[in-house]
DNA sequence: CCGCATCTTAACGGGGCCCTGACGCCCGTC
DNA sequence: GACGGGCGTCAGGGCCCCGTTAAGATGCGG
Protein backbone atom coordinates (compact mmCIF):
# COMPACT_ATOMS: atom_id res chain seq x y z
CA UNK A 1 0.00 0.00 0.00
CA UNK A 2 1.74 2.99 -1.12
CA UNK A 3 0.79 6.59 -0.21
CA UNK A 4 1.93 9.69 -2.36
CA UNK A 5 2.16 12.20 0.13
CA UNK A 6 2.05 16.52 -1.77
CA UNK A 7 2.73 19.11 -0.01
CA UNK A 8 5.63 22.25 -0.02
CA UNK A 9 5.34 22.31 3.86
CA UNK A 10 8.84 19.82 4.79
CA UNK A 11 7.79 19.79 8.42
CA UNK A 12 4.61 17.98 7.62
CA UNK A 13 5.87 16.17 4.90
CA UNK A 14 8.27 14.37 7.36
CA UNK A 15 5.31 14.16 9.87
CA UNK A 16 3.14 12.40 7.69
CA UNK A 17 6.35 9.94 6.86
CA UNK A 18 6.94 8.89 10.27
CA UNK A 19 3.02 8.63 10.81
CA UNK A 20 2.46 6.42 8.14
CA UNK A 21 5.24 4.05 8.32
CA UNK A 22 4.45 3.24 11.73
CA UNK A 23 0.68 2.55 10.60
CA UNK A 24 2.74 -0.26 7.83
CA UNK A 25 2.14 2.30 4.45
CA UNK A 26 4.91 2.73 2.13
CA UNK A 27 5.42 6.63 1.64
CA UNK A 28 6.22 8.51 -1.47
CA UNK A 29 6.72 12.46 -1.31
CA UNK A 30 6.31 15.31 -3.61
CA UNK A 31 7.06 19.23 -3.05
CA UNK A 32 5.07 20.39 -5.88
CA UNK A 33 2.17 19.55 -8.47
CA UNK A 34 5.15 19.01 -11.69
CA UNK A 35 7.07 16.55 -9.31
CA UNK A 36 3.83 15.07 -8.15
CA UNK A 37 2.43 14.02 -11.48
CA UNK A 38 5.71 12.98 -12.48
CA UNK A 39 6.14 10.60 -9.10
CA UNK A 40 2.41 9.34 -9.81
CA UNK A 41 3.46 8.67 -13.17
CA UNK A 42 6.16 6.82 -12.60
CA UNK A 43 5.36 4.10 -10.10
CA UNK A 44 0.92 5.01 -9.60
CA UNK A 45 0.37 5.23 -5.39
CA UNK A 46 -2.37 3.65 -4.47
CA UNK A 47 -3.78 6.87 -2.52
CA UNK A 48 -2.98 10.43 -2.63
CA UNK A 49 -2.77 12.99 -0.07
CA UNK A 50 -2.97 16.46 -1.58
CA UNK A 51 -2.12 19.75 0.09
CA UNK A 52 -4.15 22.51 -1.96
CA UNK A 53 -1.71 25.40 -1.33
CA UNK A 54 1.26 23.91 -3.86
CA UNK A 55 3.80 26.89 -5.15
CA UNK A 56 3.75 25.55 -8.59
CA UNK A 57 0.62 25.04 -9.85
CA UNK A 58 -3.52 25.33 -8.55
CA UNK A 59 -4.46 22.23 -6.64
CA UNK A 60 -7.27 21.53 -8.39
CA UNK A 61 -4.74 21.49 -12.05
CA UNK A 62 -2.92 18.53 -10.44
CA UNK A 63 -6.53 16.91 -9.26
CA UNK A 64 -7.52 16.68 -12.94
CA UNK A 65 -3.89 15.72 -14.04
CA UNK A 66 -4.29 12.21 -12.18
CA UNK A 67 -7.99 12.29 -13.35
CA UNK A 68 -6.57 11.83 -16.76
CA UNK A 69 -5.47 8.39 -16.73
CA UNK A 70 -6.08 7.24 -12.91
CA UNK A 71 -8.98 6.38 -10.38
CA UNK A 72 -6.70 6.35 -7.24
CA UNK A 73 -8.46 7.87 -4.46
CA UNK A 74 -7.15 11.13 -3.75
CA UNK A 75 -7.86 13.16 -0.61
CA UNK A 76 -7.57 17.19 -0.33
CA UNK A 77 -5.74 18.45 2.57
CA UNK A 78 -6.28 22.21 3.15
CA UNK A 79 -6.33 24.78 4.92
CA UNK A 80 -8.60 26.66 3.66
CA UNK A 81 -12.54 26.11 4.79
CA UNK A 82 -14.53 27.75 2.43
CA UNK A 83 -16.99 25.81 0.66
CA UNK A 84 -16.32 26.65 -2.98
CA UNK A 85 -12.82 25.51 -2.15
CA UNK A 86 -14.22 22.32 -1.09
CA UNK A 87 -17.00 21.45 -3.57
CA UNK A 88 -14.53 22.65 -6.45
CA UNK A 89 -12.28 19.91 -5.29
CA UNK A 90 -14.68 17.28 -4.69
CA UNK A 91 -16.48 18.08 -7.92
CA UNK A 92 -13.01 17.90 -9.70
CA UNK A 93 -12.50 14.20 -8.55
CA UNK A 94 -11.42 14.23 -5.06
CA UNK A 95 -12.36 11.55 -2.97
CA UNK A 96 -12.56 13.92 0.43
CA UNK A 97 -11.24 16.96 1.35
CA UNK A 98 -9.61 17.40 5.18
CA UNK A 99 -9.41 20.95 6.40
CA UNK A 100 -6.41 21.63 8.54
CA UNK A 101 -5.82 21.18 11.45
CA UNK A 102 -7.01 17.53 11.33
CA UNK A 103 -6.43 14.82 13.59
CA UNK A 104 -3.99 12.02 12.48
CA UNK A 105 -6.52 9.15 13.96
CA UNK A 106 -9.24 11.22 11.96
CA UNK A 107 -6.42 11.12 8.51
CA UNK A 108 -5.87 7.31 9.27
CA UNK A 109 -9.41 6.25 9.04
CA UNK A 110 -10.42 8.24 6.04
CA UNK A 111 -7.20 6.52 4.60
CA UNK A 112 -8.79 3.14 5.05
CA UNK A 113 -12.10 4.38 4.13
CA UNK A 114 -11.34 5.46 0.87
CA UNK A 115 -9.43 2.14 0.55
CA UNK A 116 -11.99 0.45 1.49
CA UNK A 117 -14.21 1.69 -1.76
CA UNK A 118 -11.39 1.85 -4.39
CA UNK A 119 -10.93 -2.13 -3.76
CA UNK A 120 -13.97 -2.28 -4.16
CA UNK A 121 -14.50 -0.98 -7.52
CA UNK A 122 -11.37 -2.66 -8.88
CA UNK A 123 -13.23 -5.59 -8.06
CA UNK A 124 -10.18 -7.70 -8.24
CA UNK A 125 -8.67 -7.67 -4.80
CA UNK A 126 -6.70 -10.65 -5.95
CA UNK A 127 -3.52 -12.05 -3.58
CA UNK A 128 -1.10 -14.20 -5.63
CA UNK A 129 1.66 -16.75 -4.65
CA UNK A 130 3.92 -18.76 -7.00
CA UNK A 131 2.32 -21.95 -5.85
CA UNK A 132 -1.06 -20.37 -5.46
CA UNK A 133 -4.20 -17.73 -5.74
CA UNK A 134 -6.53 -16.24 -3.06
CA UNK A 135 -9.27 -14.39 -4.53
CA UNK A 136 -10.65 -12.34 -1.64
CA UNK A 137 -13.62 -10.78 -3.60
CA UNK A 138 -14.98 -14.33 -4.88
CA UNK A 139 -13.87 -15.87 -1.99
CA UNK A 140 -11.84 -18.78 -3.99
CA UNK A 141 -8.64 -20.50 -3.38
CA UNK A 142 -7.24 -21.84 -6.98
CA UNK A 143 -3.77 -23.73 -7.10
CA UNK A 144 -2.37 -24.85 -10.50
CA UNK A 145 -5.40 -23.38 -12.05
CA UNK A 146 -7.62 -26.12 -10.37
CA UNK A 147 -9.81 -24.63 -7.37
CA UNK A 148 -8.90 -25.83 -3.54
CA UNK A 149 -11.59 -26.22 -1.34
CA UNK A 150 -11.28 -24.65 1.98
CA UNK A 151 -13.63 -24.72 5.10
CA UNK A 152 -15.28 -21.47 6.91
CA UNK A 153 -12.47 -21.87 9.29
CA UNK A 154 -9.94 -22.41 7.09
CA UNK A 155 -11.00 -19.57 4.54
CA UNK A 156 -11.63 -17.44 7.75
CA UNK A 157 -7.84 -17.88 8.63
CA UNK A 158 -6.21 -17.54 5.36
CA UNK A 159 -8.40 -14.26 4.57
CA UNK A 160 -6.57 -12.28 7.25
CA UNK A 161 -3.06 -13.35 6.66
CA UNK A 162 -3.45 -13.25 3.29
CA UNK A 163 -5.36 -9.31 3.50
CA UNK A 164 -1.80 -8.57 5.72
CA UNK A 165 0.70 -10.17 3.23
CA UNK A 166 3.92 -10.05 3.84
CA UNK A 167 3.31 -8.29 7.74
CA UNK A 168 3.40 -10.80 10.92
CA UNK A 169 -0.29 -11.67 12.05
CA UNK A 170 -0.21 -12.31 15.93
CA UNK A 171 -1.42 -15.82 16.87
CA UNK A 172 -4.16 -13.09 19.82
CA UNK A 173 -5.05 -11.56 16.64
CA UNK A 174 -6.21 -14.84 14.41
CA UNK A 175 -8.20 -16.61 17.49
CA UNK A 176 -9.90 -13.22 18.61
CA UNK A 177 -11.44 -12.43 14.52
CA UNK A 178 -12.27 -16.66 14.01
CA UNK A 179 -13.02 -17.73 16.97
CA UNK A 180 -13.97 -14.94 19.11
CA UNK A 181 -12.69 -12.36 21.98
CA UNK A 182 -12.86 -15.58 24.46
CA UNK A 183 -10.56 -18.11 23.01
CA UNK A 184 -6.90 -15.80 22.95
CA UNK A 185 -5.37 -18.61 24.32
CA UNK A 186 -6.21 -22.17 22.48
CA UNK A 187 -2.87 -22.04 20.22
CA UNK A 188 -3.42 -25.43 19.61
CA UNK A 189 -6.69 -24.75 17.04
CA UNK A 190 -4.26 -22.26 15.16
CA UNK A 191 -1.06 -25.51 14.77
CA UNK A 192 -4.31 -27.56 13.38
CA UNK A 193 -5.54 -25.45 10.74
CA UNK A 194 -2.39 -23.84 9.46
CA UNK A 195 -1.23 -27.42 9.13
CA UNK A 196 -4.26 -28.05 7.10
CA UNK A 197 -4.15 -25.02 5.41
CA UNK A 198 -0.35 -25.68 4.27
CA UNK A 199 -1.41 -29.60 3.06
CA UNK A 200 -3.60 -27.81 0.59
CA UNK A 201 -1.52 -25.37 -0.42
CA UNK A 202 2.23 -25.72 0.18
CA UNK A 203 4.21 -27.50 -2.57
CA UNK A 204 5.77 -28.78 0.18
CA UNK A 205 3.98 -28.80 3.41
CA UNK A 206 6.65 -29.84 5.98
CA UNK A 207 8.74 -26.91 4.42
CA UNK A 208 6.29 -24.30 4.12
CA UNK A 209 7.43 -20.88 2.02
CA UNK A 210 4.35 -18.93 1.96
CA UNK A 211 2.25 -19.65 5.21
CA UNK A 212 5.51 -18.61 7.82
CA UNK A 213 5.47 -19.19 11.61
CA UNK A 214 7.07 -16.99 13.69
CA UNK A 215 7.75 -19.08 17.14
CA UNK A 216 6.33 -17.13 19.75
CA UNK A 217 4.68 -14.92 17.53
CA UNK A 218 2.22 -15.09 15.46
CA UNK A 219 2.21 -16.15 11.38
CA UNK A 220 3.01 -14.74 8.58
CA UNK A 221 1.34 -14.82 4.55
CA UNK A 222 4.60 -14.69 2.12
CA UNK A 223 3.60 -13.94 -1.44
CA UNK A 224 7.35 -14.85 -3.12
CA UNK A 225 9.02 -17.27 -0.58
CA UNK B 1 -30.84 7.76 -8.05
CA UNK B 2 -32.61 7.59 -4.51
CA UNK B 3 -31.39 9.05 -1.52
CA UNK B 4 -32.10 7.45 2.48
CA UNK B 5 -32.62 10.10 4.93
CA UNK B 6 -32.34 9.34 8.29
CA UNK B 7 -32.65 11.89 11.16
CA UNK B 8 -35.17 11.94 14.04
CA UNK B 9 -35.28 16.29 13.60
CA UNK B 10 -38.43 16.87 11.63
CA UNK B 11 -37.00 19.94 10.43
CA UNK B 12 -33.77 18.81 9.20
CA UNK B 13 -35.79 15.98 7.37
CA UNK B 14 -37.76 18.77 5.23
CA UNK B 15 -35.05 20.56 4.53
CA UNK B 16 -33.32 18.02 3.21
CA UNK B 17 -36.16 16.97 1.47
CA UNK B 18 -36.66 20.28 -0.78
CA UNK B 19 -32.69 20.63 -1.07
CA UNK B 20 -32.26 16.96 -2.56
CA UNK B 21 -35.65 17.13 -4.40
CA UNK B 22 -34.35 20.70 -6.01
CA UNK B 23 -30.95 18.44 -7.30
CA UNK B 24 -33.49 15.68 -9.04
CA UNK B 25 -33.04 13.25 -6.40
CA UNK B 26 -35.62 10.99 -5.35
CA UNK B 27 -35.90 11.15 -1.48
CA UNK B 28 -37.30 8.70 1.31
CA UNK B 29 -36.82 9.47 4.63
CA UNK B 30 -37.11 7.23 8.18
CA UNK B 31 -36.56 8.62 11.66
CA UNK B 32 -34.87 6.14 13.20
CA UNK B 33 -32.66 3.40 12.80
CA UNK B 34 -34.90 0.49 12.55
CA UNK B 35 -37.24 2.20 10.08
CA UNK B 36 -34.25 3.46 8.17
CA UNK B 37 -33.10 -0.31 7.98
CA UNK B 38 -36.78 -1.64 6.86
CA UNK B 39 -37.12 1.51 4.44
CA UNK B 40 -33.56 0.49 3.22
CA UNK B 41 -34.25 -3.32 2.66
CA UNK B 42 -37.59 -2.66 1.30
CA UNK B 43 -36.35 -0.77 -1.63
CA UNK B 44 -32.55 -0.41 -1.32
CA UNK B 45 -31.52 3.36 -2.26
CA UNK B 46 -28.27 4.68 -4.18
CA UNK B 47 -27.13 6.34 -1.20
CA UNK B 48 -27.70 7.07 2.72
CA UNK B 49 -27.38 10.03 4.92
CA UNK B 50 -27.41 8.94 8.64
CA UNK B 51 -27.60 11.39 11.48
CA UNK B 52 -25.93 9.38 14.71
CA UNK B 53 -28.12 10.89 16.95
CA UNK B 54 -31.26 8.68 16.46
CA UNK B 55 -33.74 7.61 19.30
CA UNK B 56 -33.85 3.75 19.15
CA UNK B 57 -30.21 2.82 18.24
CA UNK B 58 -26.62 3.33 18.13
CA UNK B 59 -25.73 5.12 14.75
CA UNK B 60 -22.89 2.31 14.70
CA UNK B 61 -25.35 -0.45 14.39
CA UNK B 62 -27.36 0.50 11.61
CA UNK B 63 -24.02 1.18 9.75
CA UNK B 64 -23.40 -2.40 10.92
CA UNK B 65 -26.91 -3.31 9.59
CA UNK B 66 -26.69 -2.04 6.32
CA UNK B 67 -23.48 -3.34 5.58
CA UNK B 68 -23.92 -6.70 5.96
CA UNK B 69 -25.93 -6.92 2.90
CA UNK B 70 -25.10 -3.91 1.09
CA UNK B 71 -22.12 -1.64 -0.22
CA UNK B 72 -24.26 1.16 -0.75
CA UNK B 73 -22.39 4.72 0.06
CA UNK B 74 -23.10 6.07 3.81
CA UNK B 75 -22.39 9.64 4.48
CA UNK B 76 -22.58 10.21 8.00
CA UNK B 77 -24.13 13.38 9.52
CA UNK B 78 -23.44 14.34 13.07
CA UNK B 79 -23.40 16.92 15.51
CA UNK B 80 -20.37 15.41 17.55
CA UNK B 81 -16.73 17.03 16.13
CA UNK B 82 -14.71 14.01 18.86
CA UNK B 83 -12.23 12.42 16.57
CA UNK B 84 -13.18 8.67 18.03
CA UNK B 85 -16.19 9.17 16.82
CA UNK B 86 -15.45 9.53 13.34
CA UNK B 87 -13.03 7.39 13.57
CA UNK B 88 -15.59 4.36 14.74
CA UNK B 89 -18.02 5.17 12.34
CA UNK B 90 -15.76 5.52 9.32
CA UNK B 91 -13.92 2.00 9.98
CA UNK B 92 -17.46 0.17 10.54
CA UNK B 93 -18.33 1.12 6.90
CA UNK B 94 -19.18 4.87 6.84
CA UNK B 95 -18.23 6.51 3.20
CA UNK B 96 -17.75 10.04 4.79
CA UNK B 97 -18.16 12.26 7.80
CA UNK B 98 -20.01 15.44 7.70
CA UNK B 99 -20.14 17.77 11.30
CA UNK B 100 -23.09 19.86 11.92
CA UNK B 101 -23.56 22.73 11.05
CA UNK B 102 -22.63 21.61 7.19
CA UNK B 103 -23.15 23.77 3.70
CA UNK B 104 -25.82 22.07 1.35
CA UNK B 105 -23.03 22.58 -1.07
CA UNK B 106 -20.47 21.02 0.33
CA UNK B 107 -22.94 18.10 1.34
CA UNK B 108 -24.21 18.23 -1.97
CA UNK B 109 -20.24 18.06 -3.56
CA UNK B 110 -19.48 14.80 -1.22
CA UNK B 111 -22.89 13.55 -2.56
CA UNK B 112 -22.01 13.36 -5.64
CA UNK B 113 -17.86 12.25 -4.95
CA UNK B 114 -19.57 9.36 -2.82
CA UNK B 115 -21.73 8.47 -6.04
CA UNK B 116 -19.44 9.14 -8.58
CA UNK B 117 -17.22 6.64 -6.78
CA UNK B 118 -20.06 3.65 -6.47
CA UNK B 119 -20.47 3.46 -10.18
CA UNK B 120 -19.81 -0.18 -10.92
CA UNK B 121 -19.40 -2.43 -14.12
CA UNK B 122 -22.56 -3.50 -15.62
CA UNK B 123 -22.48 -7.36 -16.16
CA UNK B 124 -23.25 -9.44 -19.24
CA UNK B 125 -27.26 -9.67 -19.49
CA UNK B 126 -26.64 -13.45 -20.61
CA UNK B 127 -24.81 -16.04 -18.75
CA UNK B 128 -24.03 -18.94 -20.27
CA UNK B 129 -23.02 -23.11 -19.05
CA UNK B 130 -22.22 -25.85 -20.92
CA UNK B 131 -25.75 -27.31 -19.92
CA UNK B 132 -27.90 -24.20 -19.60
CA UNK B 133 -28.64 -20.45 -20.25
CA UNK B 134 -29.47 -17.57 -18.21
CA UNK B 135 -31.26 -14.39 -19.84
CA UNK B 136 -31.04 -12.11 -16.79
CA UNK B 137 -33.03 -9.32 -19.41
CA UNK B 138 -35.41 -11.43 -20.38
CA UNK B 139 -35.83 -13.61 -17.21
CA UNK B 140 -35.59 -16.89 -19.09
CA UNK B 141 -33.79 -19.94 -18.68
CA UNK B 142 -33.20 -22.44 -21.41
CA UNK B 143 -31.75 -25.82 -21.51
CA UNK B 144 -31.05 -27.95 -24.70
CA UNK B 145 -33.03 -25.03 -26.55
CA UNK B 146 -35.94 -25.70 -24.71
CA UNK B 147 -37.51 -22.87 -22.22
CA UNK B 148 -37.76 -24.27 -18.07
CA UNK B 149 -40.46 -22.74 -15.86
CA UNK B 150 -38.96 -21.15 -12.60
CA UNK B 151 -41.08 -19.96 -9.80
CA UNK B 152 -40.60 -16.26 -8.78
CA UNK B 153 -38.34 -17.68 -5.72
CA UNK B 154 -36.47 -20.12 -8.12
CA UNK B 155 -35.71 -17.47 -10.19
CA UNK B 156 -34.75 -14.69 -7.63
CA UNK B 157 -31.99 -16.69 -6.40
CA UNK B 158 -30.68 -18.00 -9.86
CA UNK B 159 -30.47 -14.45 -11.07
CA UNK B 160 -28.62 -13.16 -7.58
CA UNK B 161 -26.28 -16.09 -8.52
CA UNK B 162 -25.82 -15.61 -11.91
CA UNK B 163 -24.85 -11.73 -11.29
CA UNK B 164 -22.64 -12.83 -9.16
CA UNK B 165 -21.21 -15.57 -11.41
CA UNK B 166 -18.10 -16.97 -10.05
CA UNK B 167 -18.07 -15.39 -6.51
CA UNK B 168 -19.36 -16.89 -3.58
CA UNK B 169 -22.44 -15.81 -2.32
CA UNK B 170 -23.26 -15.81 1.52
CA UNK B 171 -26.37 -17.43 2.89
CA UNK B 172 -27.02 -14.32 4.20
CA UNK B 173 -26.96 -12.30 1.38
CA UNK B 174 -29.25 -14.72 -0.50
CA UNK B 175 -32.33 -14.54 2.33
CA UNK B 176 -32.21 -10.84 3.05
CA UNK B 177 -32.38 -10.52 -1.16
CA UNK B 178 -34.69 -13.14 -1.24
CA UNK B 179 -37.01 -13.24 1.36
CA UNK B 180 -36.18 -9.82 3.08
CA UNK B 181 -34.38 -8.86 6.30
CA UNK B 182 -36.36 -10.74 8.84
CA UNK B 183 -35.44 -13.98 7.59
CA UNK B 184 -31.64 -14.10 7.35
CA UNK B 185 -31.45 -17.30 9.47
CA UNK B 186 -34.03 -19.58 7.91
CA UNK B 187 -31.14 -21.34 6.33
CA UNK B 188 -33.58 -24.18 5.20
CA UNK B 189 -35.63 -22.14 2.82
CA UNK B 190 -32.40 -21.81 0.54
CA UNK B 191 -31.75 -25.59 0.90
CA UNK B 192 -35.21 -26.53 -0.63
CA UNK B 193 -34.79 -23.78 -3.54
CA UNK B 194 -31.33 -24.91 -4.20
CA UNK B 195 -32.67 -28.82 -4.37
CA UNK B 196 -35.16 -27.52 -6.79
CA UNK B 197 -33.42 -25.52 -9.14
CA UNK B 198 -30.59 -28.32 -9.21
CA UNK B 199 -33.42 -30.57 -10.31
CA UNK B 200 -34.54 -28.50 -13.26
CA UNK B 201 -30.96 -27.00 -14.31
CA UNK B 202 -28.50 -29.76 -13.42
CA UNK B 203 -27.39 -32.83 -15.52
CA UNK B 204 -27.03 -34.83 -12.38
CA UNK B 205 -28.92 -33.16 -9.75
CA UNK B 206 -26.96 -35.07 -7.03
CA UNK B 207 -23.77 -34.22 -8.03
CA UNK B 208 -24.31 -30.49 -9.42
CA UNK B 209 -21.77 -28.74 -11.21
CA UNK B 210 -22.92 -25.37 -11.89
CA UNK B 211 -24.89 -24.49 -8.74
CA UNK B 212 -22.08 -25.63 -5.81
CA UNK B 213 -23.03 -25.38 -1.87
CA UNK B 214 -19.90 -24.28 0.42
CA UNK B 215 -20.89 -25.14 3.36
CA UNK B 216 -21.18 -23.23 6.10
CA UNK B 217 -20.17 -20.18 3.57
CA UNK B 218 -22.92 -19.88 0.80
CA UNK B 219 -23.47 -20.86 -3.02
CA UNK B 220 -21.61 -20.21 -5.93
CA UNK B 221 -22.93 -20.35 -9.83
CA UNK B 222 -20.18 -21.55 -11.64
CA UNK B 223 -20.07 -21.29 -15.24
CA UNK B 224 -18.01 -23.92 -16.82
CA UNK B 225 -17.48 -27.30 -13.76
C1' DC C 1 -66.04 -23.17 -3.81
C1' DC C 2 -62.56 -25.98 -6.08
C1' DG C 3 -58.07 -27.05 -8.25
C1' DC C 4 -53.58 -25.84 -9.25
C1' DA C 5 -49.16 -23.79 -8.51
C1' DT C 6 -46.28 -22.13 -5.18
C1' DC C 7 -44.51 -21.45 -0.73
C1' DT C 8 -43.67 -22.92 4.01
C1' DT C 9 -42.53 -26.17 7.51
C1' DA C 10 -40.98 -30.33 9.63
C1' DA C 11 -38.46 -34.55 9.94
C1' DC C 12 -34.65 -37.62 8.89
C1' DG C 13 -30.22 -39.55 7.28
C1' DG C 14 -25.59 -38.83 6.03
C1' DG C 15 -21.34 -36.58 5.43
C1' DG C 16 -18.14 -33.31 6.56
C1' DC C 17 -16.39 -29.98 9.80
C1' DC C 18 -14.69 -28.73 14.26
C1' DC C 19 -12.84 -29.92 18.47
C1' DT C 20 -9.85 -32.64 21.31
C1' DG C 21 -6.10 -35.19 23.17
C1' DA C 22 -1.98 -37.69 22.51
C1' DC C 23 2.48 -38.07 20.62
C1' DG C 24 6.93 -36.79 18.49
C1' DC C 25 10.06 -33.27 16.94
C1' DC C 26 13.11 -29.26 17.22
C1' DC C 27 15.25 -25.91 20.08
C1' DG C 28 16.70 -23.51 23.53
C1' DT C 29 18.39 -23.77 28.78
C1' DC C 30 20.51 -25.66 32.57
C1' DG D 1 22.23 -35.17 28.33
C1' DA D 2 17.88 -34.24 30.60
C1' DC D 3 14.19 -31.12 30.51
C1' DG D 4 10.42 -28.16 28.96
C1' DG D 5 8.14 -25.00 25.86
C1' DG D 6 6.41 -24.30 21.42
C1' DC D 7 5.11 -26.44 17.26
C1' DG D 8 3.48 -30.04 13.75
C1' DT D 9 0.89 -34.22 12.95
C1' DC D 10 -2.70 -37.53 13.27
C1' DA D 11 -7.04 -39.87 14.18
C1' DG D 12 -11.49 -40.36 16.31
C1' DG D 13 -15.98 -38.77 17.95
C1' DG D 14 -19.66 -35.52 18.41
C1' DC D 15 -22.34 -32.32 16.22
C1' DC D 16 -23.83 -29.15 12.91
C1' DC D 17 -25.01 -28.39 8.22
C1' DC D 18 -26.89 -29.92 4.09
C1' DG D 19 -29.91 -32.66 0.75
C1' DT D 20 -34.14 -34.84 0.28
C1' DT D 21 -38.89 -35.69 0.69
C1' DA D 22 -43.53 -34.91 1.60
C1' DA D 23 -47.37 -33.01 3.76
C1' DG D 24 -49.70 -28.81 5.26
C1' DA D 25 -50.55 -23.67 4.28
C1' DT D 26 -51.40 -20.03 1.09
C1' DG D 27 -52.84 -17.57 -2.86
C1' DC D 28 -54.98 -17.11 -7.26
C1' DG D 29 -57.93 -17.95 -11.20
C1' DG D 30 -61.79 -20.21 -12.78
Amino acid sequence: MRILVVDDDAQIIRAMRINLRARGYDVATAFDGASALQAAAKSPPDLVLLDLGLPDMEGGDVIEGLRGWTQVPIIVLSARHSASEKVRSLDQGADDYVTKPFGMDELLARIRAAQRRSVHVEEAPVVATDSFTVDLGAKRVERDGREVRLTPTEWHILEILARNAGRLVSQRRLLHDVWGPAYQSETNYLRVYMAQLRRKLEPDPAHPRHLITEAGMGYRFEKSG
